[in-house]
DNA sequence: GTACTGACGGCTT
DNA sequence: TAAGCCGCCAGTA
């Protein structure tokens, strides 16, 4: 668990975010509600994807691409360089892509809950 | 100071 | 089984 600050509760929380995020294995995907409920689901699922948006300003790189909502759908690619970066990510880590959703995404689901206990 | 919006999810109808 | 509504917290207008 990371220790948190309470004059950067935010900060922390997007620390927090991305230290889940980066343990996600290549090739492996997860979501917003699965790093929520890991965190203690005492914010909403909206706020991790709110932390994901803030991904790109964190210091080390949190592979972002690995992030997706529970419908297996890739809806944070507009955030990112380009329209299609996120999808060329994840089929570059042997993940398929068709249409804007993750096939077979419930065998690549990665739930930190279960994985990390 | 109030209201709307957002990389979403779960519960209810 | 499928579709719709409401709630979570923070930032911005």
């Amino acid at each position: 668990m990371i220790p948190r600050n309470p004059t950067e509760a935010h900060r922390n929380f997007f620390q927090e975010v991305h230290e889940v995020v980066r343990l996600v294995p290549a090739g492996r995907v997860t979501t917003y509600g699965a790093i929520a409920h890991y965190l203690g689901a005492r914010h909403g699922a909206r706020m991790v994807g709110w932390a994901m948006m803030a991904a790109h300003t964190a210091d080390a790189y949190v592979p972002a691409h690995r992030v997706i909502n529970r419908n297996g759908q890739l809806t944070g690619r507009l955030h990112f360089a380009t329209p299609t970066a996120m999808q060329e990510a994840l089929e570059a880590e042997g993940v398929r892509v068709l249409d804007d959703e993750v096939q077979d995404f419930r065998r690549l689901f990665w739930d930190p809950t279960t994985e990390l206990e």
